[in-house]
DNA sequence: ACATCCCGCCACTGC
DNA sequence: GCAGTGGCGGGATGT
């Protein structure tokens, strides 16, 4: 609340302002005259000296070089000036004196320019005017005044947010602080945050080039698959679960589960600039790669709040040694520093989580969340785009501007992360997934947007599917993952609330085929139509072309993956998310208030998510916000709100839900909690979600505020620990309303041994699953996994029977079809999100949670449809009930994802990893996100 | 009392 | 040797 911070508040608002662009320049000028900015000249910083600062105050000239430069205006005059000699002959008698004419003169030049740039108030109070100095003590500008934040609003005034190609500046150090009139050390705080997002490189000494935010979105996405294969969400779910004491040990865990975590170098910048070893050590802790690692520590947060205690302890590389106090608190220093930075780029915004223990400051990504389509920027990613050319991106633009970012020089290159990074995006852009995440993040804000991401998702997926196919295997499964075709999948699921369309079918399962033809209906989907389905093979997904006839119009889906099924109602029919929402509850509880928050539809998405979730997730929670400048966000979001992240334990999720991305990517925080396993009772969460009826998908929709709430949520939940559990992801479905909307049909694993699933298993899932009521499926065609049986039954009975009568031919199905349906228990709550399901592989069955998975792989059924998932089946990770331990914290990568069966190409591989993972893992999410990673 | 975080010392680095 | 960098933590300021 309060916090929002002043600082915060202030920074917003002038600044972003400067973002824009343009006026920078301007700006400057104008606030130069104000200051009189004058004087300086001084192109030697000196630094600390204070004389200087006076004189730099005024100073000006050009301090863009590019940038225009006021130079000169400034008279001299100060307006102190009068009172200079005065006030020399003061300072000379007294050293107070003399140290509070400085501050004032430093100050100055920034108020004015606040004044004049935007920020009104704010600072200036105190001040008092110019001139006067009389007072010193008024003058003395407030530490406020001072701020690293206001700072860096100033510089960031004088430049263009989204600078013309030609127009890239260069920024002198020298000028840049006597502008300001700050000590250079104070720009290089600044500078080296910035130029950790690559907004800035460095040029030469005491040069930098300004490169803007066109390629911020890329380099958040950089980040945040880098975030995601350093684990940082599992990190943080660690750290948590330590503070409720929780205890895993983590030791272990970061071992096994971190393994790289903090050892590799963060963006690999480092190496590269650093030469010697001691360099190295040095730029380790610089403030670039701190700052980056933070960043991607909200990149891969499914609440997008991160604490600073759990932030300095992740970036302690030691790791949590109890390392000393001063060293956290230190480090802890340092975060202040580079979030007051990220706040005057309106990337973060300071917020409270209440925990257990009482109040924790933290702060909550207010910045974009899908990159691709990045709503402020303009999009660097063509590629992305370019490789989805289908998808719309809808709002997005895209201009492909190159992205600047790259490297340019210098030392840092900082970027080098970049490179690499992009190779990932490329791949990511190229995968299917990407586009969808523009998409989706476009769309993000309303719920027609869900509905629409569900469609597209469902097209996403197709096209993943098909690319999948194409591919197969060059997807890595880890980029697979990452991608996260899963997401995709997820899609496809769901139904749809409000739009009829809905039904997606899309679904491409190479099983189904749920008609692309319904497809078309999707909206979004359009475009992706095109790509469609294709999927990949499978025969059935001949067959499914055939079916497609399934779905059209009905209100189900199917999935036919080979675990499970879903179905969905149409919309129509209860879908809307009202049914679901037992799904989609589920899922979004259950990923633990992460994912909770979700609406169904967020569920959806979150599912989409993972690891967008980031972006999308952030879409929804922040759509609109994305598009928005991001002052304006944080105006917005700046309600702040208490979060409470994580854990608190706010009933929920309420609102947020929404957040369904978010909740995916949030949750990082709590993952902790989400931790559900399975194999724990869970039950709570479960239990919520299963249990609940949902609540209305509603509040998927708000996806602004989910993100606020989702935090609750998801402290909610973490609270709850993460008993949660399952909660079924995968059934996207929506939620809602009952299920009679939808029809789930579960085949019944077939294998026993496999997956857990078992039926006993399933039942205690709970959920989900299985579920079919309704009579309407009784027209529906449903599919059936052959093996659908028991396990169905077990379900509502009632339901099934219909369905199973139903129709189904799916003759593609492959036989075993264990059906999954949505829910998975097993899956594992957490993960709701998630999981694509991979069709691929076999199985994947759903590739359901960690455990599941290994079980699964049991499961998997040969056919790998299973895709549709929406359901995803997240791997969850742990199913079991521990929660998490150290172990299961593991990191799953990728495996966890569903891939689709052509990244499945390695099923096998993949299944063992999951075998493996499979527990771990706390989140689901996680996974989802790491898995996106990939990678490795 | 605790949260923030400014300030500037001083080590490192590269020229 | 010097200037540029930037880690670091004392301690002031704000709440």
């Amino acid at each position: 609340m309060e916090i929002s911070c002043l600082t915060l508040k202030d920074l917003i608002s002038p600044r972003h302002t400067g973002i824009d662009l343009a006026d920078e320049d301007g700006e400057n000028a104008q606030k130069e005259n104000i200051f009189e900015q004058s004087r300086m000249t001084p192109k030697t910083p000196m630094k600390n000296e204070p004389i200087d600062l006076s004189k730099q105050k005024g100073y000006t000239p050009e301090r863009n070089p590019i940038t225009p430069v006021k130079l000169v205006d400034r008279p001299l005059t100060d307006p102190w000036t009068p009172t200079a000699n005065l006030k020399m002959l003061i300072s000379a008698a007294s050293p107070d004196m003399r140290d509070r004419e400085k501050k004032k003169e430093l100050f100055r030049p920034i108020e004015n320019s606040e004044q004049n740039d935007t920020f009104p108030d704010s600072v200036q109070d105190d001040m008092v005017d110019d001139g006067t100095m009389d007072e010193f003590e008024k003058q003395r500008p407030s530490r406020k005044q001072k701020s690293l934040g206001l700072l860096c609003q100033k510089f960031l005034a004088r430049y263009p947010s989204y600078p013309l190609s030609a127009e890239k500046s260069t920024i002198s150090l020298d000028e840049v602080a006597s502008s300001l009139g700050v000590e250079r050390r104070r720009i290089y705080d600044i500078v080296n945050v910035l130029e950790s997002l690559n907004l800035v490189s460095r040029v030469a000494k005491n040069q930098y080039c300004w490169h803007g935010r066109h390629s911020l979105s890329q380099t958040l996405k950089n980040l945040q698959e880098i975030g995601a294969l350093q684990k940082y969400e599992e990190q943080m779910a660690y750290f948590q679960h330590k503070e409720q004491d929780l205890e895993y040990k983590f030791g272990e865990c970061k071992k096994e589960t971190f393994p790289d975590s903090q050892e590799r170098p963060l963006l690999e910048f480092s190496e590269a600039d650093c030469h010697s070893a001691s360099a190295n050590s040095r730029k380790d802790k610089s403030l670039r790669i701190m700052s980056q690692k933070f960043v991607m520590l909200f990149l891969v947060s499914k609440t997008k709040i991160v604490t600073l205690d759990i932030a300095a302890k992740i970036l302690i590389e030691e790791s949590q040694d109890a390392a000393d106090h001063s060293k956290f608190k230190t480090k802890v220093r340092r975060l202040y520093d580079i979030a007051n930075v990220l706040t005057s780029l309106g990337l973060i915004k300071k917020v409270h989580v209440t925990e257990e223990r009482g109040r924790k400051p933290a702060f909550k990504w207010i910045g974009p969340v899908e990159f691709n389509g990045n709503s402020d920027e303009p999009r660097t990613d063509a590629p992305t785009c370019a490789a989805l050319p289908e998808l719309k991106r809808g709002a997005c633009v895209q201009h492909q501007t190159h992205v600047n970012g790259k490297q340019r020089l210098s030392r840092h290159s900082s970027f080098n992360t970049v490179q690499p990074c992009e190779g990932i995006k490329r791949k990511f852009s190229s995968e299917p997934n990407s586009p969808h995440r523009e998409r989706q993040a476009c769309f993000v804000g309303s719920d027609e947007y869900c509905s629409k991401m569900i469609n597209l998702a469902a097209v996403c997926r197709q096209k993943m599917e098909k690319d999948a196919e194409s591919k197969n295997c060059a997807t890595e499964t880890s980029l697979h993952s990452s991608r996260n075709p899963a997401l995709i999948s997820p899609f496809s699921v769901l139904p749809d609330s409000g739009d009829s369309d809905y039904c997606l079918n899309p679904i491409p399962h190479p099983v189904f085929p749920i008609a692309h033809s319904d497809m078309s209906h999707l909206s979004l989907s359009n475009g992706v139509n095109s790509q469609v389905l294709q999927t990949p093979t499978l025969a059935v997904s001949k067959i499914e072309n055939g079916k497609p006839a399934l779905l059209p119009n009905q209100p189900f889906v199917c999935f036919p993956s080979a675990s499970v099924f879903m179905l969905c109602g149409s919309p129509q029919e209860h879908l809307s998310r009202e049914n679901l929402p037992n799904v989609g509850e589920k899922c979004n509880r259950s990923p633990k208030g992460q994912a909770s928050p979700l609406k169904p539809q967020a569920a959806v998405f979150s599912v989409n998510c993972h690891k967008r979730s980031s972006q999308k997730c952030a879409s929804p929670s922040t759509p609109a916000a994305s598009s928005e400048p991001v002052a304006k966000r944080k105006t917005l979001e700046q309600s702040d709100a208490p979060l409470s992240l994580v854990l608190p334990k706010k009933p929920i999720e309420s609102p947020d839900v929404a957040y369904p991305l978010g909740s995916s990517c949030a949750s990082n925080v709590h993952l902790g909690a989400f931790h559900l396993d399975l194999g724990t009772p869970a039950g709570e969460t479960a239990e919520e979600d299963t249990t609940k009826p949902l609540e209305p998908p509603q509040e998927k929709q708000s996806p602004n505020r989910d993100h606020e709430d989702p935090s609750q949520g998801k402290e909610h939940i973490s609270q709850e620990n993460n008993q949660q559990t399952f909660f079924p992801q995968y059934l996207y479905v929506q939620p809602a309303a009952g299920l009679s909307g939808f029809n789930f049909l579960f085949s019944a694993n077939q294998i026993p041994g496999a997956v857990g699933l078992s039926a006993s298993q399933l039942p205690s899932l709970s959920v989900p699953c299985v579920v079919v009521p309704s009579t309407a499926l009784a027209p529906l065609p449903l599919i059936c996994s052959p093996a659908i049986t028991g396990p169905l039954s077990s379900a509502p009975a009632g339901s099934l029977p219909n369905a199973a009568a139903t129709n189904i031919s799916m003759p593609t199905f492959t036989s075993t079809t264990p059906v999954f349906i949505g829910t998975t228990a097993m899956v594992t709550p957490k993960t709701s999100k998630i999981p694509s399901v991979d069709s691929q592989q076999p199985s994947s069955a759903v590739h359901l949670s960690p455990v599941l998975g290994k079980s699964c792989s049991m499961v998997k059924l040969e056919s790998p449809v299973c895709t549709g998932h929406p359901v995803t089946l997240l791997k969850l990770q742990q199913p079991s009930s521990t929660p998490l331990t150290p172990k299961s914290i593991r990191p799953t990568h990728h495996e966890a994802f569903f891939k689709t069966p052509s990244s499945l190409g390695d099923p096998i591989a993949w299944k063992k990893k999951e075998g493996n993972q499979t527990r771990n893992t706390s989140s689901v999410q996680r996974r989802l996100e790491i898995s996106s990673s990939g990678t490795d």
